[in-house]
DNA sequence: TATGTAAACGCAAACGGTTGCAACTACCTT
DNA sequence: AAGGTAGTTGCAACCGTTTGCGTTTACATA
């Protein structure tokens, strides 16, 4: 435990209230390791607590979001939900066929970002950013794929 | 008319049936000219075919989509449409202040296609595909902000 | 032109996600 | 430690979108 304590240190600093459904939340992301969908999120926090409900988790995690204590990924059109990475920020690459994630460092598209501006002076938020595609092991016909 | 001649072709020949509903939901994303939320969409047809149900304005997009007579593309959390260009493809830039739309040549895209293929053999789907950021006008407190 | 059949429709129920609201509670003040 | 209050919760209603299903209809065939 105590991985996430900081976030809770956030939460105290900018006056929410700590309350058991947050620190819940924040463990079951803390625990999860990688990025979580609402689902999960929502099945085990009812596991530990039969009355939580959906929308104090979605509210919850978008105070979370907006805090910077985690990450918001779209993959696919669901939103999945990751502690903020101490290693610092990174996108995600996911691959259609088999769902597997990868991170991508920002190297990648800060030479993107750059030419937008000069070219069309138009910022682009790239920040937590989702590319779908076809990983290498799909490509090749190696992986057998993914159903959800 | 007629500007949307060959994608009642496309429909035919791919053996689909032409049904009024059809023929109007593709006029009017014709006659549209740009991108058109399908609330937009719902909207007109049922102006001139009352019986028009929403579950048939999404179902003939969505065959719009895969036969590729029209693009999807993203706008904030909503899908848009519009007739294939015929200039060829092209990606989006949609300003989050204001909600302005520019079209973005796939040149630019395909630098970064070419470098994730080498790194990680990874095949990114970047055909329809809008990038949420400021706009010029914005980033200079030029514009006034769009509600909606 | 009449007939048969699968495709497409309209409707209603269901889905994931958001919001309004009354009840509750974390936390500040005393 | 007790009280007051604003922030938070659970519930239910709602929104945009999708799906199941019985009815209708476009189109192939005769």
């Amino acid at each position: 435990m105590a991985q996430h304590q900081q976030a809770i240190d956030v939460l105290r600093e900018k006056g929410h209230r700590l309350t058991p459904q947050r620190i819940l939340v924040l463990s079951i992301v803390a625990e999860g390791g990688g990025h979580m969908g609402v689902d999960e999120v929502f099945r085990r926090a009812k596991e530990a607590y039969p009355y939580m409900d959906i929308a104090t988790v979605y509210r919850t995690l978008h105070l979370f979001k907006d805090l910077g204590v985690v990450t918001e990924v779209a993959i696919g059109d669901r939103l999945h939900y990751e502690l903020i990475d101490p290693s610092g920020p990174h996108h995600h690459m996911v691959c259609r066929v088999c769902n597997g994630a990868y991170n991508l460092s920002p190297t990648y598209l800060d030479e993107f970002r750059d030419t937008l501006l000069e070219e069309f002076d138009f910022e682009p938020d790239l920040e937590h950013f989702a590319i779908t595609g076809t990983c290498s092991g799909c490509r090749s016909g190696r992986n057998t794929p993914h159903q959800d």
